[in-house]
DNA sequence: ACTATAAGATAGCGACAGTATCCAGACAAG
DNA sequence: CTTGTCTGGATACTGTCGCTATCTTATAGT
């Protein structure tokens, strides 16, 4: 495939292939002759890959570039990947957030490891709803908990039955990209029984 | 409170405060002369509102405008406003995308509105997760809908209590502000699955 | 009276994500 | 052949966003 067919089959322009392959995202396609070099199956799902991350998720392409090298050159252990991957999603919050998500781990009998990035992301999400006024108290965290569980435990639980290497690449693509899937369905919800409610209101 | 005083107050610099009312997003303090204003607690809570929303939610200052003008000046009913915020809401989607979800979310008995901004979100979503060669199947949205149903359940059910202004205010605000703290929770929840899979492995 | 600071308007800046231009080489048609 | 079109690759430019810095005029405090 030459680099007018592989912006033709992905919608990409060259100039902006060009530009990922400048920027270290996308691999140079195999030189044939000085003026041609041969793209493959792998580049197209790259770019779909940077499309996904970059248009959905709205990643700024540094982050784009960590998780593709993350895909490429997994961490030490699953655990150590996904560690990695999350704090290349935002929020991009301070690590001293951490703190402020002590109390809400502790009380959920989780443990608080301000090592991990999700626990700083945790913590800037509580100071931004309390900051404006939101209710955030152990018995809520516990009613979002509960569901957020099941739903997690679900998700991990196919990881078992995986190649090692399968099993980190879903695991971090899997943690980015079905996100906007839970956050459009949870407004779904929000509109769905908004609606039920005017159809058929409370006894 | 003049505006150095706010500045203080909010840790935000006086200039960027200037560049917050300069488009509109924070309205100007009471003048009381020509060379003083006056800001009192309302601009502290716009100012610490903008923050939370355009840092924690990083999102773009045309769409936290939105967002505080919805907050302000509610649509006709709790379900309109609730449908415009969605729409001031990441992720930023063609409403073609819409088609997209209408097999999902006719498969798990929910009623396919094209109009409401996040049908074609839940559609962009679903077109990236299968653009990148990860699953996505009426079983595993069954999956995936039950706990977001109980979480959704549970958030709706304390604005039946209030008044009407407040509902608007809380619905719109706990749509942006409560889904970094969703999705903080689920990539902790992860960490917690693993890590406790390495301490007493599977039998 | 004098200086420090305020409000408000205008202009400038740095990061980001591409676009556009340019060039030398290759292949294809006439 | 030669002429025109296209390619890969390098370099330079552009538009948008979210601030910052500067400037002007007018007080307010000492």
């Amino acid at each position: 495939m030459r680099i007018s067919e592989l912006s033709l089959a992905s919608g990409i322009p060259v100039a902006s292939i060009k530009f990922y392959i400048r920027e270290g995202m996308l691999p140079r396609g195999a030189s044939t002759s000085a003026t041609s070099a041969d793209y493959g199956d792998d580049h197209l799902a790259r770019l779909r890959l940077i499309q996904a991350l970059s248009e959905v998720r709205a990643l700024p392409l540094a982050r784009v570039k960590e998780i593709l090298d993350l895909v490429d050159h997994p961490a030490e252990t699953l655990y150590a990947t996904l560690g990695r991957a999350v704090n290349a999603l935002p929020p991009y919050v301070e690590p001293a957030d951490a703190d402020i998500a002590r109390e809400t781990i502790e009380a959920l009998g989780l443990t608080w490891d301000p090592g991990f990035g999700a626990v700083a992301q945790l913590g800037a999400a509580i100071r931004a709803v309390q900051g404006t006024g939101l209710r955030w108290d152990a018995e809520l965290a516990a009613l979002y908990l509960e569901p957020i569980r099941t739903l997690a435990t679900g998700e991990i639980a196919p990881l078992a039955d995986m190649a090692p290497a399968d099993a980190v690449a879903h695991a971090v693509l899997g943690t980015a990209l079905y996100e906007p899937v839970i956050l459009a369905l949870r407004r779904l919800a929000h509109q769905q029984i908004l609606a039920d409610q005017v159809t058929k209101p409370r006894a």
